[in-house]
RNA sequence: GGUCUCGUGGCCGAGUGGCUAGGCAGAGGUCUGCAAAACCUUUUACGGCGGUUCGAAUCCGCCCGAGACCUCCA
C-alpha cells in the first residue's frame, strides 16, 4: 500500500510517517503489570490496544520483536520511596513467599490475555530476573555523576541530569515548576531533592524481597527495570515504547533520564500512549475501587454489571474506540457491542464457507470499484495511528457485500473469481488477524447433545428408525455413541 | 494552582475546512409458511458566544461543562 503509517508521537506530541530505525525490523517495548494483584479490565486495554498494533505491522511485513515487561519486585506504595512494598505486604498479609504471589498472579494476567486473544510478546522479562543489569546501570549512572547513595540507597540526581538534558520533555514538566510544587518532606528524607527517584532501595528490616549489590542488601527502583530490559532486549535506542497515559509521568519520564543519561541516546523514536477506560466518566482504576476484573464481566457478577458480555465483545467493545481516546464503560455501549460483534462474526463464519461458483453474472465494475475503495479506506485508517474504530466500520461495509453474496442478491459472477477472493481475504484477515477477533462458539455443548438426544428419543417413539439410525451414524462420526437404557437414553464417548 | 485532553444525532463512537463513518436503537420496504437473519431505503448531529474564510461541526479566541496527570496505577 503507498498510504504510509503514520503514529502519533507522545514525545514530539505529533503525527509522524513510521520509519523503523532497522527495517525490517521494529523493536516494541511495552511496559507490562505489576503482578501483586489481579489485572483489571483498564489494564487489558492497553494490552489489547498494543495487541492490535503488534499485529497489524506483522501484517505490514515488519519483523517485530516486542517485549513487554513483568514487575515481580515490589515496588512501595508511594512516590516518596517510602511506604511498604506491594508484593511484600501482600504475601505478608497471606502468609506466602512473595514468589508465590509473583507467581499466582503472573498466571492469572496470562490467562486474562489469552480469553482476550491478546498475542504474547516474544520477550516477557522480570525484573527480578535482571538485578545484576539494573546494578551495572546504577554504576553507570554514577560513574557519570548523575546518582548520589545516601545510606546504601542510591538516587538519580534530575537536576543535574537537566544540566545537560531536558527532563520533563515527554511530560511537558518544567523542573523549576516539579521543584517549586512539591513539598519538602519532613526531615527524615534522604533525597537532595523531592524530584530525584531511586535506583536502588536499603531493604529496612521486615522487606522481604531483598538482593545484594555494592551498597546495601536492597531492591531496585521502579523505573529502572524498563530501561534496562529494553536496553538489553532492543537496544539503546528503539523503535516503540508504549503504555498507558498514567505512566507518561513519572515512569516514562524517569526512564528516558536514566537511559539518556546511561548512554547520551534518546533511547526511543516513537512514544505511544494509550488512554484511559473510564466507568460513568471516571477512570478506571484499582484505588478508586471502580473496576472489573475480567471474569465478573464475564459472568456478569457486578452490581454494574446487567448481564455478562463475553470477551469477545469486550474486544470489539474497546476496538470500536480509538486507543488515544477515553472509553467509557456502559451496559448500553456493551450491549451494542455484543450485537455487532456477533454480526461480524457471523459474517466471519459466512466468508469462510463461502465457495466461489461461476454462476452467470457479469463483472460489475461498480460493485468491484467499491470493494476496492473499502479495502484502501481499510489501510487508510489503519495507516493513519491503528484507527481500528474506523477499521471497523469499514468491515461492515465489507460484511454487506459478503451477506449478499450469500442471500444470492450479489453473484459471485460480478466479482469475478480475483474481486471474490479478495473481498474474503481481506475481511477474513483483518477480522481475525489483525483485530485479532474470534469465534466464540456456545459452550453449552450438553444442551446442544440433549437436543439431539430428544429428537433422537422422537423419532425411536414414531419407529422411524432411519432418522434413528442416522442420528446414531452422525453422532459416531464425532465420536459420540449413543447409549439406550431402560429409562432414558444416555451418551458416551466412544471408546 | 500547574500541565494536558475532551465535549458529535436516543446510546456508543470515528472523522473532517465544502464530498456516506460505523455499530446499537427507531421507521418503511424486499425475502420468508411464521419468525429470525440478511438486503435496500430512511429520521435524529456536531456545548455556548464571537472571529478567520466564498464556505467551519472541522482553524483561532473567549466562556461553560467533563476528565486525566502533577502520589501507586495500563
Amino acid at each position: 500500500m503507498q498510504i504510509p503509517l503514520k503514529v502519533y508521537n507522545s514525545l514530539t506530541k505529533q503525527k509522524e510517517e513510521f520509519q523503523p530505525i532497522n527495517p525490517p525490523f521494529v523493536g516494541m517495548y511495552v511496559c507490562g503489570p505489576t503482578v501483586y494483584s489481579d489485572v483489571h479490565l483498564g489494564n487489558v486495554r492497553t494490552f489489547l490496544s498494543f495487541d492490535v498494533i503488534y499485529r497489524y505491522l506483522q501484517h505490514l511485513g515488519y519483523k517485530v520483536r516486542y517485549v513487554r515487561n513483568i514487575t515481580d519486585v515490589g515496588h512501595l506504595t508511594d512516590d516518596a520511596d517510602e511506604g511498604e512494598d506491594k508484593i511484600g505486604k501482600k504475601a505478608r498479609l497471606e502468609n506466602l513467599e512473595p514468589m508465590q504471589i509473583v507467581q499466582r498472579y503472573s498466571n492469572d494476567f496470562h490467562n486474562v490475555m489469552e480469553l482476550f486473544n491478546i498475542l504474547p510478546p516474544d520477550i516477557e522479562p522480570t525484573a527480578t530476573g535482571h538485578i545484576v543489569e539494573q546494578i551495572e546501570m546504577i554504576k553507570a549512572l554514577m560513574n557519570k555523576g548523575l546518582a548520589y547513595e545516601v545510606n546504601g540507597s542510591v538516587y538519580f540526581d534530575v537536576s543535574k541530569y537537566n544540566e545537560n538534558n531536558h527532563y520533563g520533555e515527554l511530560s511537558g514538566r518544567v523542573l523549576e515548576e516539579l521543584m517549586s510544587g512539591s513539598r519538602t518532606l519532613d526531615g527524615q528524607d534522604e533525597k537532595r531533592n523531592p524530584v530525584d527517584f531511586a535506583l536502588w532501595k536499603k531493604a529496612v528490616k521486615g522487606h522481604i524481597m531483598r538482593w545484594h549489590s555494592p551498597w546495601s542488601v536492597g531492591f531496585p527502583g521502579w523505573h529502572l527495570e524498563c530501561s534496562v530490559m529494553s536496553a538489553k532486549y532492543l537496544g539503546e535506542t528503539f523503535d516503540i515504547h508504549g503504555g498507558g497515559m498514567d505512566l507518561k509521568f513519572p515512569h516514562h519520564e524517569c526512564e528516558i533520564a536514566q537511559s539518556q543519561g546511561a548512554t547520551g541516546k534518546s533511547p526511543v523514536k516513537y512514544w505511544l500512549h494509550t488512554n484511559m477506560l473510564t466507568v460513568n466518566g471516571q477512570k478506571m482504576s484499582k484505588s478508586l475501587g471502580n473496576s472489573f476484573l475480567p471474569h465478573q464481566l464475564v459472568t456478569g457478577e457486578h452490581e454494574l454489571l446487567d448481564q455478562p458480555y463475553s470477551p469477545m465483545t469486550v474486544r470489539f467493545f474497546m476496538l470500536q474506540s480509538h486507543y488515544s481516546s477515553t472509553l467509557d464503560f456502559s451496559n448500553e455501549a456493551l450491549k451494542a457491542a455484543a450485537k455487532g460483534y456477533k454480526k461480524l462474526i457471523n459474517g466471519l463464519r459466512i466468508a469462510k464457507s463461502l465457495e466461489y461458483t461461476e454462476d452467470g453474472g457479469g463483472l460489475n465494475e461498480k460493485v468491484l470499484k467499491q470493494i476496492d475503495q473499502i479495502i484502501e479506506n481499510i489501510y487508510r485508517s489503519m495507516n493513519d495511528d491503528f484507527n481500528s474504530a474506523r477499521v471497523i466500520a469499514q468491515l461492515f461495509n465489507l460484511l454487506k457485500k459478503i451477506n449478499s453474496l450469500q442471500t444470492k442478491n450479489l453473484k459471485f459472477g460480478e466479482l469475478g473469481k480475483e474481486g471474490f477472493e479478495k473481498l474474503i481475504n481481506t475481511f477474513a484477515d483483518f477480522v481475525e488477524n489483525v483485530l485479532g477477533l474470534r469465534e466464540e462458539k456456545p459452550e453449552d455443548v450438553d444442551g446442544i447433545l440433549d437436543i439431539l438426544l430428544k429428537l433422537y428419543a422422537e423419532a425411536k417413539a414414531e419407529k422411524n428408525y432411519d432418522k434413528v439410525d442416522e442420528i446414531r451414524s452422525l453422532l459416531k462420526e464425532r465420536g459420540i455413541v449413543l447409549k439406550d437404557m431402560k429409562d432414558k437414553i444416555d451418551w458416551a464417548y466412544e471408546e
